[in-house]
DNA sequence: TCAAAAGTGTTATCCTTACACCCATGT
DNA sequence: ACATGGGTGTAAGGATAACACTTTTGA
């Protein structure tokens, strides 16, 4: 009986989260004027969706993506009109190969999300102590009593609030929340005097930079791909400040130089490099070895017995 | 001119990888005889792809899903034929209510992984030993020179060769290695005396099944969905076969009750439970309020500074 | 009384965090 | 000389892994 029925066709369309840092400033790469990631439709000659997806970018940027991996598929309910459904399958690029073209396609991930950067001197804390915090309050007050305390707990664990850590990771969390409290644009109760500062994108495009974000920041944590950022050779220095960019927060230089030296991530290439004043710097480049040897992580179940 | 082109269309189907433990053992809900996973196409009438998912794996279980995430999406190359093209967007579901419609639609993982139970007494121990290891050996030593170090690398790591230990979590990357190696019959190039024991699926289903235990044996270390797998009230006991019995894995008992109980994720119900044998057991119920206090994993990165 | 499973306690080790300090260069 | 960033050492705390041992039931 599953057989007999009549396939109904959808329209699909690849979008890239192409994402490389830049002089310590995270960046994304749009199309036409900031307002979209690069998309296009996925076409019968391209032999499969990562292909495709490259031909797209490659016109766009004249360069091949280092690392692709698929990040989500939505299904947007808006856009399931008379033309048909659309389905977008979302793929997350990194790129440290920014300059060969140079364009103002690049864009700065925190003009989007400008409450993402906890680091001292930007944006992001004074946002959220100043203007998210309050305004989340008042939504956290409007609910009936019997929701209350779930909506504050919400909202504490996603910015870290009433004394709580902040989480790199949560940032579709959060972007769920301020669009579920009509603090964003993109929410259809949203009032512009209410709103929280940043730049929207067309269609769903904001939320799926805000999951490619979400991933890029939970996969740092436990497999190398912030080397896919760097250039040939680096130094440990520029290696944090990227780190420290993608996280949207400051790291400790100490521990975070013994972290990547004791796991071998990095070979020394013998050269140095003359910062701006202080001493200057040995160089490395990433072991690409250890992609082949550690697919893994680490458990946190007990093994044996 | 990215809006000219035409927009080509496909047909998008819905995959289901929905497992359950009963018994100790993992199953996984097929169709047809076993051969297929549970799937249908995206229809217009569906609100979204998880409410279409969840419309199919009703009709032939009778019962909701209690926890639902999508895998992956797929485009099977092969399947780009005069007919159009086919995407396949897979989920994960997990559920407990395996009685409501008793079935031989369940079946066991393993039939299909065999060597991926490494737990004491089970085929895979010795299936890798005997037959897998030697195998991959031979596809070793075929390689030209250059690639064979490469080739070993590979295998040893998947199969915990070489003094090695056994990932649990690297079931799509040894699944795909035997496909490589031509030890599957999926393979192009397969013959059928050289085949590693295991049933096949249809298409590519039984890739995206490999698929679905990875994810589920890589969440379970970090995120408590284990719970979705248990009933109301457990014993610890029953909670850790259940964990073995997905990382197809034995595990160290007394440790394995400290991290339950030492992270707050089960509360006593003050009952007990009258075991095959032995002192009875205390049950407990998971406390799902850690699903709302507990976004967050742990950061593997140095924080402040 | 013994087998079987539940449950408790203790110790060695490693990894993370934090702090203190020295080194090499430009101005 | 001193500011600046690079680089090293070491100690405290917590989590994990491994060990030994007691408790409570059914047969």
């Amino acid at each position: 009986m599953m057989g007999r029925v009549t396939r109904e066709r959808v329209g699909a369309e690849l979008v890239a989260v192409v994402t490389a840092v830049v002089a310590g400033r995270p960046v994304v790469l749009t199309a036409e004027g900031g307002q979209h990631l690069p998309f296009g439709p996925l076409r019968t000659e391209h032999h499969s969706m990562q292909a495709g997806l490259q031909t797209w970018v490659e016109q766009q940027t004249g360069h091949r993506l280092g690392y692709v991996e698929q990040l989500y598929t939505f299904a947007d309910p808006d856009r399931a009109s008379a033309a048909g459904r659309v389905v977008s399958i979302s793929y997350l690029g990194l790129t440290n190969a920014v300059g060969d073209r140079p364009s103002d396609a690049w864009r700065d991930w925190y003009a989007f999300f400008p409450w993402e950067d906890q680091r001292v001197g930007s944006a992001g804390p004074g946002l959220v102590t100043e203007v998210i915090e309050p305004r989340l309050g008042a939504w956290v007050e409007a609910a009936p009593p019997a929701e209350r305390e779930a909506r504050r707990l919400r909202a504490d664990v996603c910015f870290g609030l009433g004394g709580r850590g902040w989480s790199p990771e949560l940032v579709l969390q959060r972007y769920e929340l301020l669009y579920e409290a009509a603090l964003i644009p993109e929410a259809p109760s949203a009032t512009p005097d209410r709103l929280v500062p940043g730049e929207r994108m067309a269609g769903d495009h904001r939320r799926i930079l805000s999951t490619g974000l979400a991933r890029l920041r939970a996969k740092i944590q436990y497999h190398p791909v912030v080397f896919e950022l760097m250039p040939e050779s680096f130094t440990l220095g520029q290696l944090q400040v990227t780190v420290e960019a993608l996280a949207g927060q400051a790291l400790h230089k100490q521990n975070f130089r013994r972290l990547v030296t004791q796991q071998d991530l990095v070979e020394p290439t013998g050269e140095t490099h003359a910062e701006t004043g202080g001493r200057p710097a040995r160089m490395y480049r990433f072991r690409r070895a250890v992609l082949d040897e550690r697919q893994v992580a680490g458990t946190k179940l007990p093994r044996t017995r």
